[in-house]
DNA sequence: GTCATCGTTCCGATATATGGAACATGGCGT
DNA sequence: ACGCCATGTTCCATATATCGGAACGATGAC
């Protein structure tokens, strides 16, 4: 609040103000892509300044906003000129928060981890080709790798990435693999097939994957995956700590902590699944 | 919280099962409207299981489901199956109640008044022609009146409302009127044009409105404008309690209360307007 | 193997979004 | 009072997206 580049960009000297893109294939999506952009705002705003900062046509934001206000998402105040968030959203917002046990308690459970082992933590999740960090917790001490929820990396040199894979028919990995060629990040990224379906062999023997700075240099890593009884897990959890404290060694000795906190996480998933069959 | 009628009905014995309205006038608003169903769920879902619950087409709402999803909005699980809320939605829910510090801001404000006062206390808004609850704070007093935020209530006969007619040009007051007649709620309502229009002089005069038993029977009511510098407010505070324990002479002595609250939010909405112009 | 259930795709009719241009409004300076 | 500018609003021909019945596909139960 006290400092806001956004803010300050009003003195625009020639600077260029930060488009805050507001795009989507669809309508409806570069309406949420809208709401995006209001909700990180804490001030009221007008049509204007809402044109210079999207770049979109005055009388297309004009329509999205009448139409977000008669649905209740926006209000205006009383002499109409500025818009802020309205009733129906800040529910909506809440409702989501509220309800949504599964993404608190699966934080509870990367918090302990970190606690336990002293390294930053994340959930992963495959998404199309590459990993998705779902949640990350990071440790306290001060050298460490700053990474985000909602970052993507690609599977070959991740440790998670390379779990997905391991539960993949030969085949439909072949495919994958095909869509997006194994790129080389660092001097440790298996670029070769071959080498890749040999280690990917191991990784399926010891039930838990490494990735030793393959993707970023200093960087190591141990994953195992959120197991799902009966079918391919879509989820991983995983250790990540700089070389200079975490040799391999001392990674294996986390694998049990590792796994607890897995199987926490696959107690808590399966109770947020509905019942198999309920009796209609 | 503890007892909300809508929740209960979910012991479906015979009952209707609850069609979970999805609708708007625009499939952006439909999907938000869908949305609101799928915040309010804490457990994953079935695309079958929202066929039934919402009525919907199987491939509308597969579409739907499918395009949300492409945004982050949604996120399915492994096998494809069952949906529940994206690290997208998650965010912009945390982005909204983050930065909305009006709301909060607000929200202490009542509290601080009900706690002074000892009665329910809620903010309104002139929507439309009728009278919009933004918040509500309820006392801890047993007996009481369980009204909730976004409820509306008619101008004519609440306090809050009389204070927007009052601040109108008669001419604008008078076609506000007209769409919707005075309608009798209870053997105080003023329901004759002359009367409200006597009334409204007085509430001029004094700087704040009542409602004696006019809405409901048994509920008094006073407010005050949350004032607006060179402008019209379109904000009440507004101070609702049985008769039982609060007579006309009693309410009077919370007026000074009930001023400092309306001082307080004005402060507080200044604070979140845009700088009345900046050097361009 | 057969059936039932749920997810997915197709596609022509229909409804909606789009944004340049023109119009309306209101505050400000002269 | 008057015109001027910034901002909000409306129009409308065109481009685009949605709609949902029907048919197809995948999966699992028996």
């Amino acid at each position: 609040m006290a400092y806001d580049p956004k803010t300050m960009s009003d003195t625009k000297l020639q600077s260029i103000p930060e488009p805050a893109r507001v795009d989507g294939d669809t309508p409806a999506l570069r309406l949420f892509s809208l709401l995006e952009v209001i909700a990180r705002k804490d001030q009221f705003f007008s049509l204007q300044s809402l044109v210079e900062e999207t770049g979109l046509p005055k009388p297309t934001l004009h329509r999205m906003l009448q139409q977000l206000e008669s649905a209740g998402m926006l209000q205006r105040d009383a002499d109409g000129r500025f818009y802020g968030p309205g009733l129906r959203l800040r529910r909506l917002a809440e409702d989501l928060l509220l309800n949504n046990t599964v993404h608190g308690a699966r934080h509870a459970v990367l918090r302990k981890l970190v606690e336990e082992v002293g390294e930053s933590c994340n959930i992963t999740a495959l998404s199309g080709s590459e990993v998705l960090y779902l949640d990350r917790v990071e440790t306290q001490a001060p050298l460490r790798f700053y990474l985000h929820p909602g970052s993507r990396v690609p599977a070959h040199c991740s440790a998670s990435g390379k779990l997905f894979l391991a539960q993949m028919m030969p085949a439909q990995r072949r495919r994958l693999l095909d869509q997006v060629p194994l790129e080389k990040y660092t001097a440790q990224t298996i670029t070769d097939f071959d080498a890749l379906e040999r280690e990917i062999e191991s990784v399926k023997r010891e039930g838990h994957a490494i990735d030793n700075e393959e993707f970023l240099p200093g960087l190591f890593c141990i994953a195992v995956l959120v197991p799902r009884p009966g079918g391919r897990s879509n989820t991983g959890i995983a250790i990540q700590a700089p070389v200079m404290r975490v040799s391999r060694d001392k990674a294996l000795q986390f694998l049990p902590a590792l796994k607890r906190a897995a199987n926490a996480i696959a107690a808590i998933d399966a109770a947020a699944m509905p019942a198999t069959r309920t009796a209609a």
